[in-house]
DNA sequence: CTTACGCGTAAGAATTTACTTACGCAATGC
DNA sequence: GCATTGCGTAAGTAAATTCTTACGCGTAAG
């Protein structure tokens, strides 16, 4: 599955979602981790990643009783690529 | 004032926002030229418009009764910029 | 087996968003 | 001058977003 531009904008588009990525950028981690890094709940948190699973920004898997998180740099790279196209007239890049 | 790369994704995490700014990539045009390729009324293309303008992905010139938009290449490179640091663990860039 | 932990989901409240129609104002044209 | 064009703003609304607390389920530990 192609990644979809717009649903890792709208992903991105919250400061909460921003600060859960940049924190993933350097490293997984689990979701209560997370959570206590930031002034927001856990549920909160958790509704965040499911977003940001859905864009495929984030990717997960299951360990024992954790969640581990980790970034998923396609989905960025495809939005840089994106920004770039749109950027250029090079005409190409739809949205 | 520095492009602030938060406003930039929430401009571009509207679908409606990202064909005006994929059509401004092709060139200038008008608010009344921009409504008509929309299936949406002029104000809210107004109202779009304003939203751009403020994260600065757009910049509009006063010509007579006209007004004409042009896409701020400097915008989409900044967040693809941001999209690339992020995406590497060469620890820098915040959101 | 029973308790504690880690986590997702459900439900609901408070904002925010993306539209609409109605209106008003300045620039052009007659 | 007066009418028209191009456009922004105001006000209202429906839907989506972002939280919260309460709850339930599976895993691990005692």
């Amino acid at each position: 599955m192609a990644i979809e531009v717009g649903a890792v904008l709208a992903a991105l588009a919250d400061a909460s979602r921003r600060r859960i990525v940049t924190r993933l950028a350097q490293g997984p981690a689990t979701t209560g981790q997370l959570a206590e890094l930031f002034p927001i709940s856990r549920p909160a948190v958790s509704q965040h990643l499911k977003i940001l699973q859905t864009a495929d920004v984030v990717r997960t898997t299951l360990v024992g009783r954790h969640r581990w998180h980790e970034l998923n740099p396609d989905a960025l790279h495809a939005l840089a690529h994106w920004a770039v196209d749109v950027a250029a007239p090079h005409d190409k890049a739809p949205a």
